[in-house]
RNA sequence: GCGCCUGUAGCUCAGCUGGAUAGAGCAUCUGCCUUCUAAGCAGAGGGCCAGGGGUUCGAGUCCCUUCAGGCGCGCCA
């Protein structure tokens, strides 16, 4: 089913498609097929409603000038049985359309009709996308680029939930390979030093140096006193991590969920290596010829598979040979599949699932590896075209003025945890969405904690407070107002600020559409802000509660329509919709 | 050196597949509560859209180039 305001375009192409089919028949232009003109919103209102550019992209086909293009096509519109009730030409040949009040009362009664369900659509197709978004390295705690990416990818699997695609989330967790053997490592020399001193053994330079290592070590000694120190260093390392990644990953759940994020499912690493599928990979592309030994190790010719796939985007060798691409190793000289190598099987893994469409969301660090990923994937047989990785740019965090490093082995690293303890979720959910991920951004703690007041989610949370309010004096002075839901009843609502507040009202599917097309949910929350902005001037200058009542009825529908509109976009981003504050 | 991202108001950021006079928040200043929530509204100041070329009816937006900043180029993940 149509929007209004895809309604509302439909009619504009019909009657300019219209009006250039009889222009054409009549011999006024040219034999020529319709310009391929956009349908769009102008900034000033003075410009219309809608505009189109058609005349100006007809100019060269037709060999006229814009102006007069426009001119024939204005006198052979029909506007009849539309939402609009003017048109005119203007600027370089611009056809401007203006909305009549029909269109208002329209999106308002759309609506008030769907509900909760305003906003959704079906744009999407049901294609089935999955979203892996934070995967953090289960060897410690979380850290603020995990809270944006977290922030991306959950709103983004929202959004495009809403915009009609099957989507699921997916945590991807490292617990296997070289990182959890470094992980096995520090905790055991932690270990040690809780036993025997702090000298008894040195923690190497390239292993983790976080506090929470030397609490899980003690916590282990706690309990098992120093029975480990007996054993095998292998058997006890392994005990220390059996004892502390579950803490960790039961850590991870907890402060994601607080963060208000729930996967759909929490895919183990270590599956990939038990089923075999990591060495399937191996065997696959060594089958195709793309794998070779040396140094004792088995290395993917990923030089080899980039130059073909440059070379056919239309790449030359000289500017191929600038990359110096270089080829990675699958299976260690010690045996152990690198990271790569399961990262390949877990993307066959997902295709394999039957996503159509995977997202990664990935640190900008980890950019140099996404052409590789890609074809790799085209190389065991899954096709890269299925996987789109969203790179969020890094989050500088400050206090007082100071960048504070994220190093997650540093030990001074600001984790999730401490963010959420001193911001609200809401907050935080909000801020890390405003910005659009390719840009870097600054969290300055001191503010997003001292001033959380300031933060616009509280601009957002009130406007929809004030109207719930509106409703609830209503409510508790007994007054009934005959509901205002049919077109016809709304056609008192014809104020500028009540006209601005239903046009962007009226364009929520459409943004979140754009959201999900653009892979960019900060739209929705700059969305909401804008929606507020339109509510309270709508406010400050039309009395809802007011003696003529076919005005109030109408003034609380668009009240009502727009606390929808509001509640939908924060649910959306998971973010709380308060009735009073 | 090569690659990716970024450069718009004092600060943080918008600006949809190129459209009409470049926008918002914060900060600064001035007004507005005896009537629906002042966590609000109205108004003011503040800009060679980093610089330079090009493409066309038209460029903040596309192409080339220079400069500046961030990130990455491991038998790390």
């Amino acid at each position: 089913m149509k929007t209004t305001v895809q309604q509302a375009e439909q009619q504009i192409r019909n009657a300019v498609n219209a009006a250039f089919n009889s222009a054409i028949s009549e011999g006024v232009l040219p034999e020529a097929a319709i310009p391929d003109y956009t349908v769009e919103v102008p900034n000033d209102r003075k410009n219309g409603d809608f505009a189109v550019n058609a005349a100006m992209m007809g100019a060269r086909t037709f060999r006229l000038a814009p102006r007069k293009i426009a001119e024939e096509l204005l006198s052979r519109l029909n506007l009849d049985d539309t939402f609009f009730q003017n048109v005119e030409v203007a600027g370089a040949g611009f056809i401007n359309f203006f909305l009549s009040p029909s269109f208002y009362g329209a999106a308002v009664a759309e609506v008030l009709e769907k509900g909760d369900d305003y906003g959704r659509s079906d744009a999407g197709a049901g294609r089935k996308v999955m979203v892996e978004y934070v995967s953090a390295n289960p060897t410690g705690p979380m850290h603020m680029g995990n809270a944006r990416g977290g922030a991306l990818g959950d709103c983004l699997a929202s959004v495009m939930d809403a915009a009609g695609y099957d989507v699921a989330r997916e945590f991807y967790v490292n617990d296997a390979g070289n990182q959890i053997e470094k992980f096995g490592l520090s905790l055991d020399v932690r270990y040690q030093q809780f036993l025997n001193g702090e000298d008894s053994v040195e923690l190497p330079e390239d292993a983790y140096h976080g506090d929470d290592i030397k609490d899980h070590a003690a916590a282990f000694a706690a309990e098992f006193g120093d029975k480990y120190l007996a054993v095998s260093e292998e058997e006890r390392r392994a005990a220390l991590v059996q004892f502390a990644l579950p803490k960790n990953l039961d850590k991870m759940h907890k402060d994601l969920e607080k963060y208000r994020i729930v996967y759909d499912r929490w895919f183990l690493e270590s599956t990939l290596h038990e089923s075999g599928e990591i060495k399937e990979i191996v065997d696959i592309l060594t089958s195709k010829g793309l794998t070779y030994e040396k140094d004792g190790a088995i290395w993917y010719k990923n030089a080899e598979v980039m130059t073909a796939q440059l070379l056919a985007e239309g790449k030359s060798q000289e500017e191929i040979d600038k990359l110096e691409l270089k080829d990675d190793v699958l299976i260690r000289q010690n045996g152990n599949p690198t990271y790569f190598a399961a990262d390949i099987a877990y993307h066959r893994n997902k295709a394999l699932r039957g996503f159509d469409l995977c997202i990664d969301v990935w640190g900008a660090d980890h950019h140099g590896h996404v052409a590789r990923m890609k074809g790799a994937m085209d190389s065991v047989g899954v096709g890269g075209e299925h996987l789109e990785v969203l790179l969020v740019q890094l989050v500088r965090l400050m206090r007082d003025g100071e960048v504070v490093r994220m190093s997650k082995r540093s030990g001074k690293a600001i984790q999730l945890a401490d963010l959420l303890d001193e911001v609200p979720a809401d907050a935080a959910r909000f801020f890390f969405n405003m910005t659009s991920a390719t840009n870097s951004m600054d969290f300055d703690l001191g503010l997003a904690i001292e001033e959380s007041s300031k933060n616009p989610v509280y601009y957002v949370q009130y406007a929809h407070a004030r109207i719930c309010s509106i409703f609830r004096k209503l409510k508790e002075e007994g007054v009934s107002v005959k509901a205002a839901k049919m077109a016809d009843d709304l056609i008192h609502l014809g104020s500028d600020e009540e006209k601005e507040l239903i046009r962007h009202i009226a364009a929520f599917t459409g943004e979140i559409v754009a959201a999900a097309d653009t892979r960019d949910p900060a739209k929705i929350t700059r969305y909401a802000i804008e929606l507020a902005t339109l509510f309270h001037k709508f406010y400050n200058s039309c009395r809802v509660i007011c003696e003529d009542e076919a005005v109030m009825a109408a003034r609380l529908a668009l009240c009502d329509a727009t606390r929808i509109t509001l509640k939908n976009a924060l649910t959306l981003l998971k973010i709380t919709v308060p009735e009073s504050m």
